[in-house]
DNA sequence: AGTCCACAGGAAGGGCAGGCGA
DNA sequence: TCGCCTGCCCTTCCTGTGGACT
């Protein structure tokens, strides 16, 4: 091999990782620490679809990183693999609703139903009935029990509402030989008061909780994932006790433990430090925000990034004169700023209206604050602020004014 | 108590791209 | 090819809001 091959020093540098699989939230470990008895719960209520009963539908509850996702897959796994010795139709589908262009509309969610029976569905031009149609008329094609696992399930409902989940239900009472079960899986306790009243009557469900895990229990997780995932001797156990830490800061979020500890070893390995410390570990939490920031504006529309252009320039501006807590902005401000930069660049300028809407949207994904208030007779608004740091404003800010030269 | 402001936010519909079936 | 369907982005129109001001 030629020694100036620039992966030659990779290949030969130590690396602080085993197995780097086991260090991401979306591996399944055969053992899951601290959710024993959800775990249990979870098993009972899908239980009975063994021997050919028909199941309660569940609703899993948490916040972020409590492990619902995970311990669904963990149960459904163990449940195929008894399938083979008992040799049951049972088909298990999991859909995370959240994830854009693939199950965020009615028409997409029944088009991934289908395309899991193996059928091939185009992007659009179908009405949806006939999606609904094919599906029936697939399961019920032979005796099928069906669980349809739906991720996140509250971010499909806020976009198009309760009426899928009522025609997914209503499937059942139609269907001869095959049987649906749902699993819903959301962070949003209030969820299931939201849902319209026929809805409600009609899934007949079970609920499971996942309180948040505390740091003692982060940390025991993250040690068992470590010891498959790095080396021996590679990880202290000070850097367990502050990535558990820090994640049991943000409501017990084992998936931010998990990825603190695993862009940690990713920035001791890039450094050849060898041994992953604790000063990794600040610098993954930092490189782990700014990315997700970075990433989240780059895949933003242009209309959405010149308002947020618009809003990083006005915060510049107040910055000078004023504190902090003062750099705040009503949207008109901001449609004018935004109008100013349309003008610039020869853009065409959206309505008010429609800016208020990318506004909200850039509130939900945690870029900015957007509060509505009122001022009297000046008016009711929204109160508008950076939620991002100088830093990070900063490094968007370049990006944008690339983007936004004249 | 009534007025007024500067929007918020819901509803309806237009226009577009793209797919299907007759 | 045409009519009909979809999702998506957007505009237009409208009503509602809440607190300062008169």
């Amino acid at each position: 091999m030629n020694e100036q091959n620039i992966f030659s020093q990779y290949i030969q540098k130590h690396s602080v990782f085993r197995d780097k699989r086991t260090l991401s939230s979306n591996f399944v470990p055969e053992r899951i620490q601290h959710r024993g008895e959800e775990i249990q719960i979870l098993g009972s209520i899908i239980a009975p679809v063994l021997k050919g009963f028909h199941s309660n539908n569940i609703f899993v509850y948490g916040t972020c990183g409590t492990g619902k996702t995970i311990c669904t897959k963990y149960v459904l796994g163990q449940l195929v693999e008894i399938l083979g010795t008992h040799g049951r139709d049972i088909k298990p589908i999991y859909i995370n609703c959240k994830m854009k262009k693939i199950a965020d509309t009615e028409y997409r969610l029944f088009a991934q139903l289908l395309r899991e029976f193996g059928e091939t569905v185009p992007d659009t031009g179908l009405p949806t009935d006939v999606l609904y149609r094919k599906f029936f008329e697939k399961i019920d094609s032979g005796k099928n029990e069906v669980i349809i696992v739906l991720d996140e399930i509250d971010a499909l409902f806020r976009k198009i509402g309760d009426d899928f989940l009522y025609n997914l239900t209503r499937i059942n009472s139609e269907l001869k030989q095959s049987h649906i079960m749902i699993i819903g899986i959301t962070n949003d306790l209030s969820f299931r008061e939201a849902l319209d009243l026929r809805v409600k009557s009609s899934l007949s469900e079970e609920e499971i909780i996942f309180k948040p895990y505390n740091a003692a229990q982060l940390k025991d997780i993250l040690e068992e994932r470590a010891s498959a995932g790095f080396a021996t001797g590679s990880v202290g156990d000070s850097v367990l006790g502050k990535c558990a830490a820090l994640a049991a800061q943000e409501h017990g979020d084992a998936r931010r433990a998990l990825d603190l500890l695993r862009v940690a070893g990713e920035m001791a390995d890039r450094l050849g430090d060898g041994i992953v410390e604790e000063r990794h570990v600040d610098m993954a939490e930092y490189k782990i925000d700014m990315d997700r920031i970075v990433e989240t504006v780059k895949s933003q529309p242009r209309q959405s990034q010149a308002v947020l252009h618009s809003i990083i320039k006005i915060s510049q501006k107040t910055a000078l004169q004023k504190q902090w807590s003062d750099r705040r902005m009503l949207t008109g401000d901001v449609f004018d700023a935004y109008a100013g930069i349309c003008a610039s660049v020869g853009m065409k300028p959206l309505t008010q209206r429609r800016i208020s809407d990318l506004i909200a949207e850039l509130d939900m994904l945690g870029i900015i604050t957007a509060k509505v208030v009122s001022n009297g007779r000046y008016g009711r608004t929204r109160e508008i602020r950076l939620a991002i740091n100088d830093n990070a404003a900063q490094k968007v800010d370049a990006i944008l004014a690339e983007r936004f030269s004249a």
